[in-house]
DNA sequence: AATGAATGAGGTTTCATTCAT
DNA sequence: GATGAATGAAACCTCATTCAT
């Protein structure tokens, strides 16, 4: 049975399998059982690679925001325009639902317990500033300092509303893309309102 | 100790101690002893009054919700404009933060974990549609029923927007001004976008 | 309220909650609680009467063991037969199903637990003994010492092993006089074979 | 200390600690704890392996259930005679009490509860019944069909009551094979008196 | 490399007892 | 004489972790 070079595959296999049982049982509900189970794997193996059920978390919630950032890249060229960087802004926002059905439950678990765990919120931290900042440097690009500031602000509000929002009424996914298309729309109205 | 009709006051120093409980420490890490500790009481009395622990968590989303009803209808009378009573919405729904020093945790705690409670589900999808429905028939006053719609989709999103973002970034007092500001100028920029 | 003279009232009151609740729930389900619901008095009276909860568990085994005991001497004269007598002895035994719906489940409850707690071990000792010694001395005016010995053993034995496996197959009324009657039979065929 | 194959030792070290604990404390005193320590065993194990209290509760019930069984069925070949049968069957329900020092206690714990818990009631049920057809078909072989079911009725009474009896009152082993003795003796009489 | 048996700390709940009223 | 609020020990169960294989 001892394969050499697993090592990537299984790690990736426990994270999914995180994944899926916080999006169904909720954080509280996930336990070391519950996910080897998943994973098809024994619960021994979580401690052996990650250390213990603390360390796959976090490296569950790395993977996502990982996903999440990756979904932007993938997209962004030089040549995009900075009206189109932000319409991909939100699509890769609302697109942490679509990657994997249900990977919106599983965010929203992370977010609510990054409030009482420091390693978690310094995670979340980073992917709430980064789409700041990339609202920000596109609006840059389009209006003053000062209005890009506000406008990345609101923009970023917005999309964090309509898509928790969407997630705690247990939307489906016409809802969803209904959301998404109310996030670009209001950008397209701050471009408007703001642009030079 | 044992006295006559405190049944009422027990039960909201038992409530209370859970906000604080949940607040500091999450809803994961609070327990019986987190809560009985906190209200200086014994922790068979959780039992006793709420039937257990979920009893309590139930009875103290239910408090928190009410409150945040009571806050807006306590400002709202006949006289008030349709805009005003807007602006007394934002106010409401940030003041959660300002009742008790961090509520803000609590109800992002309970939010999270409604995802896999069927009754807690229900509570807050109450809360949810109650936000909607006041926005909507304040627009309505102001702007045609479609636009009031739409208007009324956008403001709670973005009032739930910015207040998540500021709880999530433990943002202070000042900031938490600032997004309250924000939500108002935001809704302020519909009424003049579909007003009449 | 309070009255004078209550004390023997509250007491049967509380015996036959006892009595009902151990019937219901068995003793491991009976609590201080389930028996001051039935008798619709508070849980504190119980320690008031009995000391505790044991206190009124002795009680109420003293209280069975003395019922059994006058139903057999209510019917007994000095004229009776000593065959008129053991057919009472019977019918006493079995009567503890009649008197109160369901003594009968009570009687093995406490049996069980006499087991282990001497206190009622004494006290079922003292009832095993007397059915035996009621049932020798009218054997013994009807054939030798040794002949009643034997016989007195051996209907003490069925007696109880009619009762027990009438009780344990949750018998109705019918099938217990059916046992009743299988008892009075074996003992007058005892008394055909070993008498004078 | 984790091995493979330890399942069938670890089960029925519980049983067998379960069988002693019952017999000394009673069910009523018998925990998780004090099995667990008999056992030498954790306490988490016993979850691990019967789903918890109540799953080794009945385990080891049918456990004992299957000894007696096994006690009969170890005896009688084809050609055992009726009458031979029928006092093997007196002495596996006699040895009930040899097997293991205390079994009897432990039976008549399970017994009484038996009454207020369906799965016991059913597995005793099918205990009562047994001993009472084993009773029957022997019975048949010698003396009519109604006469053996009178019979095999007045037996599993006899046998019953004469062991319950012995229980109760603490017996030592010579009682109980006095006992024996008695049963036996009396199933003799029935064939003498019964028999074609 | 991977398993899963075993542990035991910690959580919730139950309940006999106490005692101010 | 009677209540029932309050306590806290003890019970059962869950589960992350360890470790022999």
């Amino acid at each position: 049975m001892p394969k050499v070079g697993m090592e990537p595959v299984r790690r990736q296999q426990l994270i999914d399998a995180t994944i899926e049982s916080v999006a169904e049982l909720g954080l509280q509900g996930t336990t070391i059982n519950s996910i080897s189970k998943k994973a098809g794997l024994s619960s021994g193996i979580i401690s052996h690679y990650f250390g213990g059920k603390q360390g796959l978390i976090e490296a569950t919630v790395r993977y996502l925001l990982t996903s999440l950032k990756q979904a932007l890249m993938n997209q962004v060229t030089p040549q995009t325009s900075p009206e189109q960087r932000l319409m991909f802004i939100v699509e890769a926002n609302f697109s942490r639902i679509q990657q994997q059905s249900n990977n919106t439950k599983t965010w929203l678990s992370f977010w609510a317990h990054s409030m009482h765990d420091v390693q978690l919120h310094r995670l979340q931290n980073v992917n709430s500033k980064r789409l700041f900042s990339n609202l920000l440097s596109s609006f840059k690009q389009l209006m003053s300092d000062s209005d890009a500031n506000l406008a990345a602000e609101l923009s970023a509000a917005m999309i964090d509303g309509l898509w928790l929002r969407a997630v705690l009424s247990k939307s489906d996914q016409d809802q969803f893309e209904h959301c998404e298309q109310l996030a670009k729309d209001y950008i397209r109205s701050l471009i408007k309102q703001y642009g030079a």
